[in-house]
DNA sequence: TATTGTAACTTCAAAAATTAAAGTCAATGC
DNA sequence: GCATTGACTTTAATTTTTGAAGTTACAATA
């Protein structure tokens, strides 16, 4: 019923969301791209409550997208940063970043919030394109969609749920 | 303070997630892909409660990333669908797919939920690369991060709110 | 030595968002 | 005529989030 039971969908997409879809987590990610890693910092740059930040620090740190580590002691004091897991939602914040530049009504003309140079090559990331393995640009109309069984009887249970609990009421 | 101010940032990460960052909104959006489009089947796949589809149904409305047509008259029936700027947040999807497939538990050897097949090559999508414009992979590593001077503004400004406010007290 | 400050939080009450269940409305199928 | 469908809306209860203040353990400054 309630969010929990998405983590259990055999929905990549979904078991995602379960713990990056809520209103803060993806921009604290953002943060820790931009090289953010202290309590109060990423509050600042956040918005969030501290409340909130430290709740969502500790499921990050329990889903194993983020670790917390002591960088003095006496006294004592934590930082946060991206493991591998974490890092690996690079592509999510380019994604995102990408559909945010083309229409969320910024100025093409202003200045970028933050300017990517692609080191190898030297110049400016603007967009970003997403590749098959077989070397060619993915387009939605190039893709065939088809439903595994699993997630078929999953879909088939959603949809009988609420018809079926009046049906089958004594 | 709320919420509504990260839509005004100069980060595209930051206005992105003010309309998709919450916990369905993307869930909704993977729907629409899968060809989802009636208002009681959106509600059965999610989840979510009827009422909350419908104010999160009218923001992506709003925000043009949605659009609401009547596809019969007597009784009057709507449907709900993407327009070009909500099929463009593809690449997301695939992103949080992708990172789903690799780091949220389920087994590899199992069949995917959804099959992807790239109908031009006619091999399955089971991952995606990120390319920039020199055609060569984007690993994070090769990314140089600047600040613009907006955003640095923007960011240096949060960062002093909280002392300031405290300091600024008569 | 006393006071102030810093970083990383925690506590608590108030406010806002979400859920669950039921209800509405206009037809249609039986 | 009566139950059903589809697209919602209403309402009250529950859960989350916010905002402000407090805590802990030191360090630095007066």
């Amino acid at each position: 019923m309630g969010w929990d039971e998405i983590a259990n969908s055999v929905c990549p997409i979904a078991r995602s969301l379960a713990v990056l879809g809520d209103r803060w987590t993806m921009l604290l990610i953002r943060e820790f791209f931009l090289g953010t890693r202290r309590f109060d910092a990423l509050q600042a740059q956040t918005g969030m409550s501290s409340h909130l930040l430290a709740s969502r620090l500790k499921r990050l740190e329990r889903a194993g997208i983020v670790e917390r580590r002591q960088y003095q002691a006496r006294p004592p004091r934590y930082e946060y940063r991206l493991t591998p897991k974490g890092l690996d939602l690079h592509g999510v914040v380019l994604a995102l970043r990408a559909w945010g530049m083309r229409w969320s009504g910024l100025d093409p003309a202003d200045e970028p919030a933050v300017a990517l140079i692609h080191k190898t090559c030297g110049s400016a990331i603007s967009d970003l394109s997403f590749h098959h393995d077989c070397g060619q640009v993915l387009l939605p109309q190039d893709i065939l969609t088809t439903f595994g069984d699993a997630f078929s009887a999953e879909r088939i249970a959603r949809s009988t749920h609420t018809a079926k609990d009046a049906a089958d009421a004594p």
